[in-house]
DNA sequence: CCTGAGACTGTAAGCGCTTCCACTGCCGTA
DNA sequence: TACGGCAGTGGAAGCGCTTACAGTCTCAGG
């Protein structure tokens, strides 16, 4: 009853708890953390008060004196497609169960990325990146003040912990498969794509295998849109492909969008797959054949990975791949009994030097 | 040089970038933040102190004395479907143009809802809720504290902001729609529904145009799982109707995969239609008619809401109500002339008594 | 030459909490 | 009966920053 922030917005105090319940705020603290010994009664006390009024420590004043936010940050690109919202699921999932908040950063169309990124790791104990969000001098800033940093879908780096699904494997599984098919002209649809990410190591994969036969397409974005654009004029021209193999799901999504539109049947005149089988995938027509990516398992490993780094353990330098599964459907072709399904693709199966990788190539 | 923190993990303080530069720390802040009058000499020492020590202001410390977290939190059921990540992508677009953190909290599956919202709203500066995925009586918690607060899709409540999409005039427009392709027997497929929630509004819209011609029918969750459950036994069993109306695109793509699993051709045996019009929506088999809400500027009104309020200005009780769009597609019967495209629905034209309502009425 | 107004800058008091340290009783043991 | 040990508690020193408030200088006006 001494004015200054009775009731103010949160503004109910440690002091005030202690004056209510008779103790210092040595012991409000002990009783409500735990730590230390506190008589029963005096414990009741201090809980009766701390009901009363409805007493929450600040968040500041706690951050402060432990040193720590108890929060974990995440970077994406943007939040449009199912695939960055589904790692995110699987993360503030972890993050949660750990005790930890998520604060969250897009850089879709930022300018500032440096000062946001800046302001973001000021406030959390870790934080996990998404492959070319951010601009590597920034990376490095990140790595330089040892702040707890995972990086997913990024290409191996010193100092921080990576994460990412199997790429290159599944890309030659999708392309022998396609091969399988009959088709023997490909296009590559969804590039720009940055050394090391995802995109990149699938256009390696099916390269590979396929050599020549196929060509990479660019795409503005990895959209519905971006796909349907560029599809729109490679099928439209003269010469076109007989197998499109996009980027991800959501670029196929728009190259099926774009045959319908040019009379193009898919997969009779042309065969079309995606990649980390989003829910679309699967209500598309033709359903749509894509390699299957554990979205939320990353989230869920970014989270715990975050949780020892931050905990003092040591994996820096640790690089994790994720199995991925292709899922025929009917976008890449007409079923039959030798091009059937061919199961889980596993991260050992991946040698990026891989001897048969030349045998199969076509002509 | 003198030990304790020198290059620990986010370690430098102002005090070293003032003894760097051989000033007080007030002159550091007020360098950095260009409150109160600093020469031109001095705020170039700070500033290469800055430069060269990599110092960013503590998070926690700045918080505590600013009395402000420069943070919003955002609190959803989930992110699995397209509509929350859209909102929030909107939300996070325009809080982090006006120097706002985003904090998310996901209540899916979660028992202590109650402590991490209080957790939340210790970090954060205001909150927005999603309708009903926070027990009354911890908004009442929240209200009392004075927190700012944006609710989305949830009936008005004194003493907070809210926001949300149209319903009731969309929904009867829909159902009219219906009525003109000639569909006698109705079903709505998505509850349960809590008063006042988005589902709720939509059911008692077309409830109202349809009357006894439609039925409720409960699903679990608003998942294409959920929905393809439900409607396999709403469609599997005898007298079933002639249009499966959905409370969201997710249910209704669900109920579609449901008749193609019995062989039912939609919209020829039954017509479906759905809500929100997400990305899959454009994609189904066939092409699903909708309801277009303003996900993102709904986001994107629920942060600039919520800075207003924190920025102190008083529009407590206010309540909005954007308009939405009737998406008319293939899955809710063959297209003629007469029942096409209706244009935007506008708040406006909502009302809860509008004498036209019986009209129409079947039978 | 004196004086008052600024322009600058430093000192120090918090912001709300955690935690080390010291202090008080009490109990069991020597 | 004296004493070490320990449960229980309060005092007070920070954690890193912002911001009155109070000095110190410089300079124009009188």
């Amino acid at each position: 009853m001494d004015g200054r922030d009775v009731s103010a917005a949160g503004g109910v105090t440690i002091y005030e708890v202690a004056r209510r319940a008779g103790v210092s705020i040595a012991t409000v603290s002990r009783a409500l953390r735990g730590t230390g010994p506190v008589a029963g009664a005096t414990r009741e006390k201090v809980m009766r008060a701390v009901e009363e009024l409805r007493f929450t420590p600040s968040r500041a004043g706690v951050s402060l004196a432990e040193g720590r936010h108890a929060a974990n940050g995440i970077v994406f690109p943007n939040l449009s497609g199912p695939y960055f919202a589904e790692v995110l699921i699987g993360y503030e999932e972890v993050a949660s169960e750990l005790g930890r908040s998520v604060v969250i950063l897009s850089t879709k169309g930022r300018d500032a990325i440096r000062d946001l990124v800046r302001e973001l790791a000021g406030r959390v104990d870790g934080l996990v990146v998404f492959g070319s969000t951010v601009p590597d001098d920034v990376i490095d800033e990140l790595v330089a003040s040892s702040l707890p940093l995972v990086l997913i879908s990024h290409a191996e780096r010193p100092g921080a912990v990576t994460l990412r699904s199997e790429n290159l494997a599944s890309a030659r599984a999708l392309a022998r498969h396609l091969l399988g098919h009959g088709h023997t002209k490909f296009a590559f649809l969804g590039a720009p794509y940055a050394t090391g990410d995802d995109v990149d190591q699938r256009w390696q994969g099916v390269r590979e295998v396929l050599g020549d036969a196929i060509e990479p397409v660019l795409t503005a974005e990895y959209t519905v849109e971006s796909g349907y654009e560029a599809a729109l004029r490679l099928l439209g021209a003269g010469n076109r492909p007989e197998a499109v193999i996009c980027s991800d799901d959501e670029v196929a999504l728009g190259t099926i969008l774009a045959a319908e539109e040019l009379g193009l049947s898919v997969p009779h005149d042309v065969a079309v797959t995606g990649w980390d089988d989003i829910m679309a995938a699967r209500h598309a027509r033709p359903a749509l054949t894509t390699v299957r990516q554990p979205m939320r398992e990353l989230g869920a490993l970014a989270a715990r990975a975050l949780d020892q780094l931050i905990a003092g353990v040591s994996l820096e330098d640790s690089h994790r791949t994720l199995a991925t599964e292709p899922v025929i459907r009917r976008s890449c072709g007409p079923h039959s009994e030798e091009v059937a399904y061919r199961g889980k693709v596993r991260p050992h199966e991946q040698h990026p030097q891989e001897p048969r990788a030349g045998e199969s190539r076509p002509r």
